[in-house]
DNA sequence: TGTATTTTTCTTGTCGACAAAGAATATGGA
DNA sequence: TCCATATTCTTTGTCGACAAGAAAAATACA
């Protein structure tokens, strides 16, 4: 009882009404891979099938089948017959995680300039409002999914579901890390996301292909750089010299 | 090497020996993957909770939960509140799909020349070997597997569990198409997949990234040249002129 | 006092049963 | 005969209960 410390008296779910059948899942599923990404919940802290049955008002069926898939999403692990808790963040398999968060930057951003439509246009743009107005609100939680979600759609317009469901596999483990990255910068609001992100439109939407490659390279390893900035920070800080 | 140990001869009619708790839903997961992956359950085919449960001769919470994953892995497809049954090959998204699986053949080659060790080596010539015995022996099935086993040790060579656990996925939805390519031929045997393996090897071995990326491109290409010449071949026998 | 062993406790894994949601089937009226 | 409505049937979704494993706590023993 130590750990976790899941405060269950602030959030708006202990209003239980009539639930649809089968909708119960989706919104533990939903609620719970939210939390987790916008570490609400920190990596490394127990689950407990019993605890969140209570709180959701529902059996342990519906809860248990919610977990099985996060941890196919490799969101939660189980140790056999023992506990249950929130993955923790593989540090180590940084470089990798990078490797292929460029590679799918690069991948989509290409394909989408390549098979865009209209109508895929005006959802990205979409997307980048609701990424503009919450940098503009410095609201860091919003700003990270929604970035998530530009890019979300940008691969979902590449028209390449394979690379899409991957690289949104990476983006939802991206948002642990940078929600780790704005925390320790107090929320202040990233350099120049904004201004890279109508670039990315501009090439898309002129079916450069090659400018897109490049952006979607700048892009993400300007990320990356600025992620490897927070840790070699952070190790100091660690450190304490 | 696909199911290992204990495989029920006799269909059905399982001997229910004591099981060990918690193994239940890991024995059909597999069993039932393979069975989707081998084509023995036909894409479309419905899946009957019960009837599963009666076979396996435990409760229907497992199997559900084997499911689960399986759903969560895109093998099976859930009509809510209704059917269940073995996801159909996307025929339509094959082109997205090649693009993927060329892509994937190509970064993992060039990260295993780059990272594996000699250990890494090892593992591989051993899946080299079961795919040369099951090619030698004709057995179209283990030779699908096999195959997907010797990629699938190249990419964990190249040390990136990002790309290795996307490629496998991939891996896997490509035995249902192999298994339909080898169906229509008869089962023949592949015309130089032994060999290019045994290049792949050297490059890999020599670190030469080059020619691994090389290597990896010309053996996806092949496969996808390959598989695109048995459906304009059913295409023809399908308008049946 | 320190350690080995038993007991308790706590969480997960599995079960059988029941209710809901559709689909299939039967019934009734024109 | 044909269509609309009611009824049965089948399959899934959810529940509460219980047993198994493993850790924590308690006990016994030197």
């Amino acid at each position: 009882m130590s750990t976790s410390g899941a405060r269950m008296t602030d959030n708006d779910t202990s209003q239980i009404t009539e639930r649809k059948r089968g909708s119960g899942v989706k919104l533990v599923y939903d609620l719970l891979r939210d939390e987790i990404l916008d570490l609400k919940l920190a990596p490394g802290s127990a689950i407990d099938e019993v605890q969140l049955a209570a709180r959701f008002g529902m059996s342990r069926t519906p809860i248990r089948e919610a977990l099985v898939r996060l941890v196919g999403e490799g969101l939660i692990e189980t140790l056999p017959n023992r506990s249950t808790m929130v993955s923790n963040i593989d540090f180590l398999g940084m470089p990798a995680y990078f490797d292929a968060l460029v590679l799918m930057y690069r991948v989509t951003t290409r394909l989408a300039a390549q098979h865009h439509t209209v109508n895929d246009l005006i959802i990205i743009r979409e997307r980048q409002a609701e990424f503009s107005a919450a940098v503009a609100g410095q609201d860091a939680l919003e700003m990270i999914s929604t970035n998530a979600d530009f890019h979300s759609a940008i691969a979902a317009a590449g028209r390449n579901a394979y690379y899409a469901s991957f690289f949104d596999r990476l983006l939802g483990e991206g948002r642990r890390m940078l929600r780790l990255y704005y925390q320790s910068y107090d929320d202040r609001l990233p350099p120049r996301y904004v201004d890279e992100h109508e670039e990315i439109i501009a090439a898309v939407e002129a079916r450069d292909v090659a400018a897109a490659d490049q952006l979607g390279k700048a892009h993400g390893e300007q990320i990356v750089e600025q992620i490897g900035r927070l840790l070699t920070r952070n190790d100091r800080l660690d450190i304490d010299l």
